[in-house]
DNA sequence: GCCTTTCTGTATCGATCAACACAGAAAGAG
DNA sequence: CTCTTTCTGTGTTGATCGATACAGAAAGGC
């Protein structure tokens, strides 16, 4: 069956990419359909039409978020030879990422988004996951340190890595309030002062 | 002149209390004006006339959150003969006060509010005003031990006060999800490995 | 050309938002 | 008692919310 009807009138990934930056900025509730349709340069039938309802966009935003943004820092994790490199290339990252830079805004979104009850359940059910699944990958890069020797076995990890994944969430919230990335740099070097041994 | 007309019918302080907590929890802009009626216990009118707005409310709900809760975190570190001591008491302390407890919402409400644009721009700038007197809560704290000799004089000040700082905001993030009072005792011990010498 | 399909623009839906008008109720002052 | 003052309860305001109905426009298939 080939594809009929008018075509779309506008890019899609685009405006998704759009609508990323105003959830990003001020959360689901306080972005509105009217600040959406603005941004992303399109009236609400046509947002309805590709994106099914102001929940769904939001959700599939926080995956073009997951999918474009996340891995500049996330990835971090595996670039580096000790897990003490990786883990402060992870954290050098999130000091070059976090602070607002054009038209990015400032901090994390997965880590700003749902933690006031201004979500709808699914929501703030799947960016739970996201920082669920974050904490993971610290915690599997630290446990690969701990079977190769580099940490000693009596290192708790996950006591490990839910600091640093503490760390990285102070550190977003400070971005939040305009903190340099020479203050977040900071951050990051006394954070390394408590890796083990 | 002496007090006239009808008696207020309702308990003020009991009203403010009930709304900084369903502020805390929902933050300012899902926190709906039913929402609050219903948890103060009177009608909108009755509302206005005590508070103001909405937003005056918060002001004062806030207010009322650095006199009440906050103090029981920050005072610790006024509490301790060394600055390692308070600052580990100030930690320990957050560990008690930010997961959920009886009708107490899990998090800081200052440190959660005022991350997205949600709020007006008097609210943002009230509670990042609040945020920048802990901040410096702290860097005074650490500039005592740095004068005193516990910390060595190459210390940066900076850099370790917002290290300390966003090791508490991390902890009321992940208290928020729903953290352990053990896990965020684990984050505290760790970030106290971080101490200078 | 015409038919079908899909998208776009206008205009609007009911619901909910924060805020308030107004009248009655509850106190003290005289 | 009456008068004044202040608070409370009912009901409603205009604005804005997210979401659509509907008609016209723009493409391919025939």
């Amino acid at each position: 069956m080939a594809i009929t009807g008018r075509p779309r009138g506008f890019d899609r990934g685009a405006a998704l990419e759009a609508a990323m930056l105003v959830f990003w900025r001020k959360g689901f509730l306080a972005a509105s359909m009217n600040d959406l349709c603005d941004a992303m340069g399109i009236r609400s039938p046509s947002l309805y039409a590709a994106f099914g309802s102001k929940e769904t966009l939001y959700l599939e935003a926080a995956r073009h978020y997951a999918k474009t943004i996340g891995p500049s820092v996330w990835d971090q994790l595996k670039n580096g030879t000790t897990g003490r490199e990786s883990v402060e290339n992870f954290l050098l990252a999130a000091v070059s990422v976090l602070p607002e830079c054009g038209k990015m805004p400032a901090g994390c979104m997965v880590t700003l988004a749902g933690v006031s009850e201004e979500c709808t359940d699914a929501i703030l059910q799947a960016m739970k996951q996201v920082r669920i699944d974050c904490l993971e990958l610290l915690r599997t890069r630290l446990n690969d340190s701990l079977v190769t020797g580099e940490l000693p076995p009596s290192t708790n990890i996950e006591r490990l890595s839910r600091f640093y994944f503490g760390v990285y969430q102070g550190m977003a919230i400070q971005a939040r309030d305009g903190a340099a990335p020479e203050d977040l740099k900071g951050i990051t070097e006394t954070a390394m002062d408590a890796w083990p041994g």
